[in-house]
DNA sequence: AGGTGTTTTAAACATCCGTTTAAATCGTTG
DNA sequence: CAACGATTTAAACGGATGTTTAAAACACCT
Protein backbone atom coordinates (compact mmCIF):
# COMPACT_ATOMS: atom_id res chain seq x y z
CA UNK A 1 0.00 0.00 0.00
CA UNK A 2 0.89 3.54 -0.41
CA UNK A 3 3.05 4.94 2.42
CA UNK A 4 1.22 8.08 3.65
CA UNK A 5 -0.95 9.72 0.74
CA UNK A 6 -3.76 7.83 0.94
CA UNK A 7 -5.53 4.57 1.57
CA UNK A 8 -8.56 3.16 0.43
CA UNK A 9 -8.96 0.00 2.14
CA UNK A 10 -11.94 -1.42 1.71
CA UNK A 11 -12.93 -2.91 5.44
CA UNK A 12 -10.10 -2.22 7.79
CA UNK A 13 -9.30 1.25 9.39
CA UNK A 14 -8.55 4.03 6.82
CA UNK A 15 -5.83 6.35 7.59
CA UNK A 16 -7.24 9.55 4.79
CA UNK A 17 -5.31 12.26 4.37
CA UNK A 18 -7.29 14.92 5.48
CA UNK A 19 -4.53 16.76 7.36
CA UNK A 20 -1.11 15.81 7.08
CA UNK A 21 -0.72 12.97 9.62
CA UNK A 22 2.37 12.78 8.97
CA UNK A 23 3.60 14.13 12.68
CA UNK A 24 4.24 10.89 13.91
CA UNK A 25 7.81 10.43 12.37
CA UNK A 26 8.22 7.17 14.11
CA UNK A 27 11.48 5.73 12.52
CA UNK A 28 10.32 2.18 13.07
CA UNK A 29 7.15 2.24 11.02
CA UNK A 30 8.71 4.68 8.73
CA UNK A 31 12.59 3.21 8.05
CA UNK A 32 14.04 5.29 5.64
CA UNK A 33 11.40 5.83 3.09
CA UNK A 34 13.26 9.01 2.00
CA UNK A 35 16.04 7.28 -0.51
CA UNK A 36 13.73 6.62 -3.55
CA UNK A 37 11.51 9.18 -2.69
CA UNK A 38 13.76 12.32 -2.19
CA UNK A 39 15.54 10.96 -5.18
CA UNK A 40 12.95 11.19 -6.85
CA UNK A 41 11.63 14.27 -5.40
CA UNK A 42 15.13 15.70 -6.98
CA UNK A 43 14.86 14.59 -10.14
CA UNK A 44 11.82 15.76 -11.18
CA UNK A 45 12.43 19.28 -10.30
CA UNK A 46 14.95 19.91 -13.29
CA UNK A 47 12.91 17.74 -15.57
CA UNK A 48 9.48 19.59 -15.25
CA UNK A 49 11.34 22.46 -15.53
CA UNK A 50 13.13 21.63 -19.03
CA UNK A 51 10.22 19.70 -20.19
CA UNK A 52 7.15 21.03 -18.77
CA UNK A 53 4.56 19.10 -17.16
CA UNK A 54 3.29 17.20 -20.06
CA UNK A 55 6.29 16.74 -22.08
CA UNK A 56 7.94 15.49 -18.86
CA UNK A 57 7.78 11.65 -19.27
CA UNK A 58 7.44 10.04 -15.82
CA UNK A 59 10.18 7.28 -17.28
CA UNK A 60 12.52 9.76 -18.09
CA UNK A 61 12.21 11.26 -14.31
CA UNK A 62 12.56 7.90 -12.91
CA UNK A 63 15.90 6.80 -14.84
CA UNK A 64 17.15 10.41 -13.46
CA UNK A 65 16.40 9.26 -10.13
CA UNK A 66 16.80 5.49 -10.73
CA UNK A 67 14.22 4.22 -9.15
CA UNK A 68 11.28 2.06 -10.77
CA UNK A 69 8.69 3.42 -12.88
CA UNK A 70 5.56 2.56 -10.66
CA UNK A 71 7.67 4.05 -7.33
CA UNK A 72 6.00 7.28 -8.56
CA UNK A 73 2.52 6.03 -8.22
CA UNK A 74 3.07 4.32 -5.29
CA UNK A 75 5.10 7.72 -3.19
CA UNK A 76 3.03 10.63 -4.78
CA UNK A 77 -0.01 8.92 -6.03
CA UNK A 78 0.41 9.65 -9.60
CA UNK A 79 2.23 12.38 -11.72
CA UNK A 80 0.90 15.12 -10.49
CA UNK A 81 0.93 14.63 -7.43
CA UNK A 82 4.73 14.43 -7.55
CA UNK A 83 4.62 17.46 -9.58
CA UNK A 84 2.41 19.30 -6.70
CA UNK A 85 4.74 17.85 -4.11
CA UNK A 86 7.83 19.20 -6.55
CA UNK A 87 6.17 22.93 -5.94
CA UNK A 88 5.68 22.62 -2.03
CA UNK A 89 9.15 22.13 -1.39
CA UNK A 90 9.91 25.04 -4.10
CA UNK A 91 7.35 27.11 -1.42
CA UNK A 92 9.36 26.40 1.67
CA UNK A 93 12.47 27.79 -0.35
CA UNK A 94 10.66 31.18 -1.94
CA UNK A 95 9.30 31.95 1.55
CA UNK A 96 12.76 31.68 3.42
CA UNK A 97 14.10 33.76 1.06
CA UNK A 98 11.53 36.85 1.57
CA UNK A 99 9.86 37.38 4.24
CA UNK A 100 12.35 37.02 6.99
CA UNK A 101 14.19 40.11 6.15
CA UNK A 102 12.29 42.83 6.90
CA UNK A 103 14.02 43.56 10.21
CA UNK A 104 17.23 44.86 8.06
CA UNK A 105 15.57 48.47 6.46
CA UNK A 106 17.65 49.49 3.79
CA UNK A 107 17.36 53.16 2.42
CA UNK A 108 14.42 52.81 -0.61
CA UNK A 109 17.18 53.05 -3.54
CA UNK A 110 19.11 49.86 -1.99
CA UNK A 111 16.57 48.20 -1.10
CA UNK A 112 14.96 48.13 -4.80
CA UNK A 113 18.26 47.53 -6.09
CA UNK A 114 18.87 44.31 -3.98
CA UNK A 115 15.74 42.85 -4.80
CA UNK A 116 16.22 43.78 -8.80
CA UNK A 117 19.42 41.92 -8.50
CA UNK A 118 18.17 38.88 -6.52
CA UNK A 119 15.17 38.08 -8.82
CA UNK A 120 17.81 38.56 -11.61
CA UNK A 121 20.25 36.50 -10.44
CA UNK A 122 17.32 33.52 -9.93
CA UNK A 123 16.13 34.58 -13.60
CA UNK A 124 19.48 34.39 -15.25
CA UNK A 125 20.95 31.07 -13.17
CA UNK A 126 21.54 28.40 -15.58
CA UNK A 127 19.17 25.64 -15.76
CA UNK A 128 20.74 22.89 -13.54
CA UNK A 129 20.55 25.59 -10.51
CA UNK A 130 17.87 28.04 -11.39
CA UNK A 131 15.39 25.23 -12.36
CA UNK A 132 12.98 26.93 -10.11
CA UNK A 133 12.37 30.31 -11.62
CA UNK A 134 11.78 28.39 -15.18
CA UNK A 135 9.69 25.99 -13.62
CA UNK A 136 7.55 28.69 -12.52
CA UNK A 137 7.51 30.22 -16.02
CA UNK A 138 6.14 27.14 -17.41
CA UNK A 139 3.19 27.05 -14.87
CA UNK A 140 2.65 30.60 -16.00
CA UNK A 141 2.63 29.52 -19.81
CA UNK A 142 0.48 26.51 -18.62
CA UNK A 143 -1.40 26.90 -15.55
CA UNK A 144 -2.60 23.58 -13.88
CA UNK A 145 -4.12 23.40 -10.52
CA UNK A 146 -0.66 24.51 -8.68
CA UNK A 147 -1.33 28.24 -9.71
CA UNK A 148 -3.10 29.84 -7.60
CA UNK A 149 -0.74 28.65 -5.09
CA UNK A 150 2.42 29.45 -6.44
CA UNK A 151 0.95 32.97 -6.92
CA UNK A 152 -0.01 33.82 -3.90
CA UNK A 153 2.92 31.93 -2.22
CA UNK A 154 6.22 32.50 -4.26
CA UNK A 155 5.25 35.85 -6.36
CA UNK A 156 3.33 37.45 -4.47
CA UNK A 157 5.77 38.40 -1.21
CA UNK A 158 8.68 39.60 -3.63
CA UNK A 159 5.84 41.34 -5.13
CA UNK A 160 5.11 42.95 -2.32
CA UNK A 161 8.52 43.80 -1.42
CA UNK A 162 8.79 45.40 -4.97
CA UNK A 163 5.63 47.65 -4.27
CA UNK A 164 6.93 48.70 -0.89
CA UNK A 165 10.32 49.73 -2.25
CA UNK A 166 8.59 51.91 -4.94
CA UNK A 167 5.89 52.99 -2.77
CA UNK A 168 8.87 54.64 -0.36
CA UNK A 169 10.37 56.12 -3.70
CA UNK A 170 8.05 58.19 -5.34
CA UNK A 171 6.14 61.17 -4.44
CA UNK A 172 3.92 60.63 -1.17
CA UNK A 173 0.60 61.21 -2.78
CA UNK A 174 0.99 58.61 -5.24
CA UNK A 175 -2.39 56.62 -5.60
CA UNK A 176 -1.70 52.75 -5.12
CA UNK A 177 -2.17 51.52 -8.44
CA UNK A 178 0.68 53.82 -9.95
CA UNK A 179 3.04 52.62 -7.89
CA UNK A 180 1.33 48.72 -8.81
CA UNK A 181 2.25 49.88 -12.31
CA UNK A 182 5.66 50.42 -11.33
CA UNK A 183 6.38 47.10 -9.76
CA UNK A 184 4.53 45.19 -12.86
CA UNK A 185 6.96 47.46 -14.79
CA UNK A 186 10.05 46.45 -13.13
CA UNK A 187 8.78 42.65 -12.65
CA UNK A 188 8.08 42.73 -16.31
CA UNK A 189 11.23 43.52 -17.43
CA UNK A 190 13.16 40.81 -15.11
CA UNK A 191 10.95 38.35 -16.73
CA UNK A 192 11.81 39.06 -19.85
CA UNK A 193 15.61 38.65 -19.15
CA UNK A 194 13.99 35.09 -18.80
CA UNK A 195 11.19 34.52 -20.98
CA UNK A 196 12.93 36.47 -23.83
CA UNK A 197 16.42 34.76 -23.79
CA UNK A 198 16.26 33.50 -27.13
CA UNK A 199 14.88 36.23 -28.77
CA UNK A 200 17.49 38.61 -27.08
CA UNK A 201 20.31 36.13 -27.63
CA UNK A 202 19.71 36.87 -31.41
CA UNK A 203 18.46 40.42 -31.85
CA UNK A 204 21.79 41.91 -29.97
CA UNK A 205 25.45 40.78 -31.30
CA UNK A 206 26.95 38.62 -29.66
CA UNK A 207 30.20 40.78 -28.69
CA UNK A 208 27.70 43.45 -27.12
CA UNK A 209 25.89 40.23 -25.28
CA UNK A 210 28.87 39.25 -23.78
CA UNK A 211 29.85 42.71 -22.87
CA UNK A 212 26.73 44.43 -21.50
CA UNK A 213 24.39 41.99 -20.31
CA UNK A 214 26.32 41.02 -16.88
CA UNK A 215 24.06 40.30 -13.84
CA UNK A 216 24.99 43.67 -12.28
CA UNK A 217 24.57 45.85 -15.40
CA UNK A 218 21.26 44.67 -16.28
CA UNK A 219 20.29 45.05 -12.25
CA UNK A 220 21.42 48.20 -12.49
CA UNK A 221 19.88 49.00 -15.40
CA UNK A 222 16.38 47.99 -14.34
CA UNK A 223 16.58 49.96 -11.00
CA UNK A 224 17.94 52.84 -12.97
CA UNK A 225 14.76 52.78 -15.00
CA UNK A 226 12.33 52.13 -12.16
CA UNK A 227 14.06 55.14 -9.75
CA UNK A 228 13.75 57.67 -13.17
CA UNK A 229 10.26 56.57 -13.76
CA UNK A 230 9.45 56.69 -9.96
CA UNK A 231 11.12 59.92 -8.80
CA UNK A 232 10.42 61.96 -11.86
CA UNK A 233 8.83 61.00 -14.61
CA UNK A 234 5.02 59.80 -13.13
CA UNK A 235 3.87 63.25 -14.22
CA UNK A 236 4.80 62.56 -17.55
CA UNK A 237 2.29 59.40 -17.31
CA UNK A 238 -1.03 61.63 -16.56
CA UNK A 239 0.41 64.96 -18.80
CA UNK A 240 -2.31 65.04 -21.91
CA UNK A 241 0.49 64.98 -24.12
CA UNK A 242 -0.25 61.64 -26.13
CA UNK A 243 -3.73 62.26 -25.71
CA UNK A 244 -4.77 65.48 -28.18
CA UNK A 245 -3.23 63.46 -31.10
CA UNK A 246 -4.17 60.63 -30.40
CA UNK A 247 -6.98 59.64 -28.99
CA UNK A 248 -9.73 60.40 -32.51
CA UNK A 249 -7.43 58.08 -35.10
CA UNK A 250 -3.98 57.92 -35.60
CA UNK A 251 -2.08 56.99 -38.63
CA UNK A 252 -2.78 53.13 -39.17
CA UNK A 253 -2.95 50.76 -36.31
CA UNK A 254 -4.80 49.44 -33.33
CA UNK A 255 -7.49 48.26 -35.39
CA UNK A 256 -5.77 45.69 -37.55
CA UNK A 257 -8.19 42.77 -35.81
CA UNK A 258 -11.66 43.82 -35.08
CA UNK B 1 -1.41 12.67 -54.13
CA UNK B 2 -0.33 15.59 -52.34
CA UNK B 3 -1.74 18.66 -54.29
CA UNK B 4 1.42 21.34 -53.52
CA UNK B 5 4.16 20.54 -50.91
CA UNK B 6 5.51 17.55 -53.08
CA UNK B 7 5.05 16.67 -57.08
CA UNK B 8 7.23 14.27 -57.91
CA UNK B 9 6.77 12.17 -61.16
CA UNK B 10 3.13 11.72 -62.15
CA UNK B 11 3.37 7.97 -63.43
CA UNK B 12 4.86 6.34 -60.66
CA UNK B 13 3.17 7.07 -57.26
CA UNK B 14 6.02 8.53 -55.03
CA UNK B 15 4.70 10.20 -52.04
CA UNK B 16 7.94 11.03 -50.28
CA UNK B 17 8.68 14.64 -49.47
CA UNK B 18 12.17 16.00 -50.67
CA UNK B 19 11.93 18.85 -51.54
CA UNK B 20 9.37 21.65 -52.65
CA UNK B 21 9.10 22.26 -56.08
CA UNK B 22 5.51 24.36 -55.19
CA UNK B 23 6.46 27.13 -58.33
CA UNK B 24 3.53 26.02 -60.58
CA UNK B 25 0.29 27.19 -59.54
CA UNK B 26 -2.12 26.26 -62.72
CA UNK B 27 -5.85 26.39 -61.61
CA UNK B 28 -6.83 23.88 -63.82
CA UNK B 29 -4.26 21.16 -62.03
CA UNK B 30 -4.84 22.83 -58.93
CA UNK B 31 -8.75 23.93 -59.17
CA UNK B 32 -9.85 24.60 -55.86
CA UNK B 33 -7.66 23.67 -53.37
CA UNK B 34 -8.41 26.07 -51.15
CA UNK B 35 -11.63 24.91 -49.26
CA UNK B 36 -9.96 22.21 -47.31
CA UNK B 37 -6.73 23.63 -46.76
CA UNK B 38 -7.22 26.87 -46.21
CA UNK B 39 -10.17 26.08 -43.48
CA UNK B 40 -7.63 23.97 -42.07
CA UNK B 41 -4.91 26.81 -41.72
CA UNK B 42 -7.14 29.06 -40.33
CA UNK B 43 -8.54 26.51 -37.75
CA UNK B 44 -4.71 25.47 -37.34
CA UNK B 45 -3.59 28.72 -35.93
CA UNK B 46 -5.88 29.19 -32.30
CA UNK B 47 -5.43 25.42 -31.46
CA UNK B 48 -1.61 25.82 -31.84
CA UNK B 49 -1.61 28.80 -29.84
CA UNK B 50 -4.12 27.62 -27.37
CA UNK B 51 -2.48 24.42 -26.66
CA UNK B 52 1.48 24.71 -27.88
CA UNK B 53 2.63 22.62 -31.02
CA UNK B 54 2.90 19.19 -28.96
CA UNK B 55 -0.52 19.87 -26.92
CA UNK B 56 -2.55 20.64 -29.72
CA UNK B 57 -3.78 17.58 -31.78
CA UNK B 58 -4.22 17.35 -35.32
CA UNK B 59 -7.69 15.58 -34.68
CA UNK B 60 -8.73 18.64 -32.56
CA UNK B 61 -7.49 20.79 -35.44
CA UNK B 62 -9.15 18.80 -38.24
CA UNK B 63 -12.59 18.66 -35.93
CA UNK B 64 -12.90 22.40 -36.21
CA UNK B 65 -12.33 22.62 -39.75
CA UNK B 66 -14.59 20.36 -40.31
CA UNK B 67 -12.10 18.03 -42.61
CA UNK B 68 -10.83 14.70 -42.41
CA UNK B 69 -7.52 13.84 -40.45
CA UNK B 70 -5.70 12.64 -43.07
CA UNK B 71 -6.61 16.20 -44.80
CA UNK B 72 -3.12 17.45 -42.86
CA UNK B 73 -0.94 14.97 -44.06
CA UNK B 74 -2.83 15.59 -47.68
CA UNK B 75 -1.89 19.33 -47.57
CA UNK B 76 0.79 19.85 -45.68
CA UNK B 77 3.21 16.21 -44.90
CA UNK B 78 2.71 16.30 -41.31
CA UNK B 79 2.04 17.98 -38.30
CA UNK B 80 5.21 20.69 -38.14
CA UNK B 81 4.57 21.20 -42.18
CA UNK B 82 1.82 22.55 -41.03
CA UNK B 83 2.88 24.24 -38.02
CA UNK B 84 5.22 25.70 -40.52
CA UNK B 85 2.87 27.38 -42.91
CA UNK B 86 0.86 28.71 -40.16
CA UNK B 87 4.04 30.84 -39.30
CA UNK B 88 4.20 31.67 -42.97
CA UNK B 89 0.76 33.52 -43.18
CA UNK B 90 1.41 35.09 -39.53
CA UNK B 91 4.54 36.36 -40.74
CA UNK B 92 3.35 38.20 -44.08
CA UNK B 93 0.90 40.10 -42.19
CA UNK B 94 3.69 41.45 -39.48
CA UNK B 95 5.93 42.53 -42.24
CA UNK B 96 3.23 44.43 -43.85
CA UNK B 97 2.08 46.18 -40.03
CA UNK B 98 5.77 47.77 -39.40
CA UNK B 99 7.74 47.52 -42.82
CA UNK B 100 5.98 50.67 -45.18
CA UNK B 101 5.65 52.85 -41.94
CA UNK B 102 8.64 54.50 -42.23
CA UNK B 103 7.65 57.28 -44.62
CA UNK B 104 5.06 59.04 -41.90
CA UNK B 105 8.14 60.39 -39.40
CA UNK B 106 6.43 61.09 -36.25
CA UNK B 107 8.29 62.84 -33.34
CA UNK B 108 10.03 60.39 -31.23
CA UNK B 109 7.81 60.45 -28.37
CA UNK B 110 4.46 60.18 -30.16
CA UNK B 111 6.31 57.65 -32.64
CA UNK B 112 6.95 55.51 -29.03
CA UNK B 113 3.59 55.84 -27.73
CA UNK B 114 2.28 54.57 -30.89
CA UNK B 115 4.82 51.43 -30.98
CA UNK B 116 4.00 50.81 -27.68
CA UNK B 117 0.36 50.98 -27.59
CA UNK B 118 0.36 49.05 -31.33
CA UNK B 119 2.20 46.43 -29.80
CA UNK B 120 0.39 46.02 -26.36
CA UNK B 121 -3.05 46.24 -28.66
CA UNK B 122 -1.71 42.89 -29.74
CA UNK B 123 -0.90 41.43 -26.36
CA UNK B 124 -3.87 41.99 -24.79
CA UNK B 125 -6.23 40.95 -28.05
CA UNK B 126 -8.74 38.08 -26.56
CA UNK B 127 -7.66 34.63 -28.07
CA UNK B 128 -9.91 34.80 -30.58
CA UNK B 129 -8.50 37.64 -32.47
CA UNK B 130 -4.72 37.83 -30.82
CA UNK B 131 -3.82 34.54 -31.09
CA UNK B 132 -0.90 35.06 -33.16
CA UNK B 133 0.85 36.82 -30.32
CA UNK B 134 0.17 34.13 -27.89
CA UNK B 135 1.27 31.21 -30.80
CA UNK B 136 5.09 33.67 -30.88
CA UNK B 137 4.97 33.50 -27.58
CA UNK B 138 4.59 29.29 -27.37
CA UNK B 139 7.62 29.81 -29.77
CA UNK B 140 9.68 31.58 -27.44
CA UNK B 141 9.46 29.35 -24.59
CA UNK B 142 9.53 26.06 -26.44
CA UNK B 143 11.25 26.78 -29.50
CA UNK B 144 10.95 25.12 -32.57
CA UNK B 145 12.80 25.32 -36.20
CA UNK B 146 10.33 28.31 -36.58
CA UNK B 147 12.15 30.02 -34.00
CA UNK B 148 15.03 32.16 -36.03
CA UNK B 149 12.85 33.00 -38.52
CA UNK B 150 10.10 33.81 -36.45
CA UNK B 151 13.03 36.18 -34.80
CA UNK B 152 14.08 37.98 -37.71
CA UNK B 153 10.61 38.41 -39.69
CA UNK B 154 8.31 39.22 -36.76
CA UNK B 155 10.04 40.10 -33.76
CA UNK B 156 13.25 42.17 -35.64
CA UNK B 157 11.71 44.60 -37.10
CA UNK B 158 9.65 46.30 -34.46
CA UNK B 159 12.38 46.35 -31.80
CA UNK B 160 14.31 48.07 -34.28
CA UNK B 161 11.99 50.68 -34.89
CA UNK B 162 11.92 50.53 -30.89
CA UNK B 163 15.78 51.25 -30.86
CA UNK B 164 15.00 54.28 -33.35
CA UNK B 165 12.39 56.26 -31.62
CA UNK B 166 14.27 55.31 -27.94
CA UNK B 167 18.00 56.67 -29.51
CA UNK B 168 16.17 59.71 -30.94
CA UNK B 169 14.95 60.46 -27.09
CA UNK B 170 17.84 60.01 -25.40
CA UNK B 171 20.84 61.86 -25.10
CA UNK B 172 22.77 61.93 -28.27
CA UNK B 173 26.10 60.76 -27.12
CA UNK B 174 24.27 57.28 -25.39
CA UNK B 175 25.81 54.51 -26.95
CA UNK B 176 24.17 51.63 -28.81
CA UNK B 177 24.05 49.18 -25.58
CA UNK B 178 22.01 51.30 -23.55
CA UNK B 179 19.67 52.01 -26.18
CA UNK B 180 19.36 48.16 -26.41
CA UNK B 181 18.78 48.35 -23.04
CA UNK B 182 16.01 50.46 -22.84
CA UNK B 183 14.55 49.09 -25.57
CA UNK B 184 14.64 45.71 -24.05
CA UNK B 185 12.89 47.48 -21.29
CA UNK B 186 10.13 48.53 -23.33
CA UNK B 187 9.61 44.89 -24.76
CA UNK B 188 9.53 43.41 -21.07
CA UNK B 189 6.87 45.61 -20.14
CA UNK B 190 4.81 44.49 -22.95
CA UNK B 191 5.27 41.29 -22.80
CA UNK B 192 4.87 41.15 -19.32
CA UNK B 193 0.91 42.10 -19.91
CA UNK B 194 0.61 38.74 -21.64
CA UNK B 195 3.32 36.52 -20.17
CA UNK B 196 2.23 37.21 -16.63
CA UNK B 197 -1.62 38.25 -17.51
CA UNK B 198 -2.40 35.61 -15.04
CA UNK B 199 -0.20 36.17 -12.44
CA UNK B 200 -1.44 40.11 -12.50
CA UNK B 201 -5.19 39.47 -12.28
CA UNK B 202 -4.54 37.08 -8.57
CA UNK B 203 -2.07 40.23 -7.75
CA UNK B 204 -4.14 43.04 -8.33
CA UNK B 205 -7.75 43.54 -6.81
CA UNK B 206 -10.51 43.29 -9.40
CA UNK B 207 -11.85 46.47 -9.02
CA UNK B 208 -8.09 48.37 -9.48
CA UNK B 209 -7.52 45.85 -12.49
CA UNK B 210 -10.66 47.04 -13.94
CA UNK B 211 -10.12 50.50 -13.70
CA UNK B 212 -6.57 51.16 -14.05
CA UNK B 213 -5.34 48.75 -16.57
CA UNK B 214 -6.71 50.00 -19.98
CA UNK B 215 -5.16 49.28 -22.60
CA UNK B 216 -4.54 53.24 -22.88
CA UNK B 217 -3.65 53.72 -19.13
CA UNK B 218 -0.74 50.67 -19.69
CA UNK B 219 0.37 52.22 -22.88
CA UNK B 220 1.03 55.24 -21.29
CA UNK B 221 2.52 53.85 -18.47
CA UNK B 222 5.15 52.06 -20.43
CA UNK B 223 5.57 55.15 -23.00
CA UNK B 224 6.05 57.25 -19.54
CA UNK B 225 8.43 55.12 -17.99
CA UNK B 226 10.74 54.95 -21.24
CA UNK B 227 10.27 58.56 -21.69
CA UNK B 228 11.59 59.07 -17.82
CA UNK B 229 14.53 56.79 -18.52
CA UNK B 230 15.61 57.26 -21.87
CA UNK B 231 15.41 61.54 -21.27
CA UNK B 232 16.53 61.64 -17.32
CA UNK B 233 17.30 58.62 -15.29
CA UNK B 234 20.70 57.15 -17.91
CA UNK B 235 22.72 58.99 -15.93
CA UNK B 236 21.53 56.96 -12.59
CA UNK B 237 22.25 53.66 -14.29
CA UNK B 238 26.09 54.98 -14.54
CA UNK B 239 26.36 56.00 -11.37
CA UNK B 240 28.17 54.51 -8.39
CA UNK B 241 25.84 54.76 -5.80
CA UNK B 242 24.59 51.03 -5.68
CA UNK B 243 28.28 49.90 -6.08
CA UNK B 244 29.41 51.30 -2.29
CA UNK B 245 27.49 49.62 -0.45
CA UNK B 246 26.32 46.39 -2.56
CA UNK B 247 29.57 45.05 -3.53
CA UNK B 248 31.63 43.03 -0.73
CA UNK B 249 28.91 41.58 0.31
CA UNK B 250 25.49 42.67 1.06
CA UNK B 251 22.79 41.16 3.68
CA UNK B 252 21.65 37.72 2.65
CA UNK B 253 21.34 36.88 -0.95
CA UNK B 254 22.65 35.86 -4.13
CA UNK B 255 23.92 33.09 -3.12
CA UNK B 256 21.61 30.92 -2.45
CA UNK B 257 22.22 28.19 -4.69
CA UNK B 258 25.78 27.76 -4.62
C1' DA C 1 13.58 -19.62 11.15
C1' DG C 2 8.98 -17.89 10.32
C1' DG C 3 5.88 -14.25 9.66
C1' DT C 4 4.47 -9.59 8.64
C1' DG C 5 4.31 -5.39 6.60
C1' DT C 6 6.89 -2.40 3.51
C1' DT C 7 9.27 -1.45 -0.64
C1' DT C 8 10.84 -2.67 -5.29
C1' DT C 9 10.44 -4.85 -9.63
C1' DA C 10 9.00 -6.34 -14.30
C1' DA C 11 5.30 -6.69 -17.06
C1' DA C 12 1.02 -5.58 -18.81
C1' DC C 13 -2.95 -2.45 -19.65
C1' DA C 14 -5.57 1.17 -21.60
C1' DT C 15 -5.39 5.30 -23.96
C1' DC C 16 -4.04 8.70 -26.99
C1' DC C 17 -1.33 10.60 -30.71
C1' DG C 18 0.72 11.20 -35.51
C1' DT C 19 0.82 8.89 -39.48
C1' DT C 20 -0.42 5.74 -43.16
C1' DT C 21 -3.25 2.95 -46.11
C1' DA C 22 -6.54 1.60 -49.27
C1' DA C 23 -10.95 2.17 -50.65
C1' DA C 24 -14.75 5.41 -51.73
C1' DT C 25 -16.33 9.81 -53.60
C1' DC C 26 -16.27 13.68 -56.53
C1' DG C 27 -15.29 16.57 -60.69
C1' DT C 28 -13.70 17.01 -65.02
C1' DT C 29 -12.62 15.45 -69.59
C1' DG C 30 -12.41 12.42 -73.67
C1' DC D 1 -21.28 7.40 -70.27
C1' DA D 2 -16.78 5.88 -68.97
C1' DA D 3 -12.25 6.78 -67.43
C1' DC D 4 -9.02 9.19 -64.98
C1' DG D 5 -7.00 12.10 -61.58
C1' DA D 6 -7.86 14.76 -57.49
C1' DT D 7 -9.90 14.75 -53.08
C1' DT D 8 -12.09 12.75 -49.06
C1' DT D 9 -13.11 9.13 -45.95
C1' DA D 10 -12.90 5.37 -42.43
C1' DA D 11 -9.99 2.39 -40.42
C1' DA D 12 -5.91 0.72 -38.79
C1' DC D 13 -0.86 0.85 -37.48
C1' DG D 14 3.07 1.66 -34.52
C1' DG D 15 4.73 4.04 -30.83
C1' DA D 16 4.73 6.48 -26.50
C1' DT D 17 2.71 7.61 -22.13
C1' DG D 18 0.45 7.30 -17.41
C1' DT D 19 -1.19 3.95 -14.62
C1' DT D 20 -1.99 -0.54 -12.54
C1' DT D 21 -1.03 -5.22 -11.13
C1' DA D 22 0.78 -9.09 -8.95
C1' DA D 23 4.71 -11.14 -7.61
C1' DA D 24 9.34 -10.79 -5.83
C1' DA D 25 12.78 -8.81 -2.59
C1' DC D 26 13.62 -6.74 1.63
C1' DA D 27 13.73 -5.36 6.61
C1' DC D 28 12.31 -6.08 10.96
C1' DC D 29 10.36 -8.40 15.01
C1' DT D 30 8.89 -12.38 17.93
Amino acid sequence: MSPSFQADDPDVAEPLLEGNSESVADPSTEPREDDARARLLAAAGPVFARQGFDRATIREICGDAGVNIASVGYYFGDKLGLYREVFRAIRSKCQAAFQPQDAVELPPRQELFELVRHLLSRMLAPDDSGWESQLMMREMDNPTEIFSEMVEESIRPPFDRLVGALGALAPPQTPAHVVEHLALSVAGQIVYYRVGAGVIRRLIPAERLQQHFTLDQLARHITGVAIAAAEGGLALTHAAQFDAETQPNTTSDAHHSE
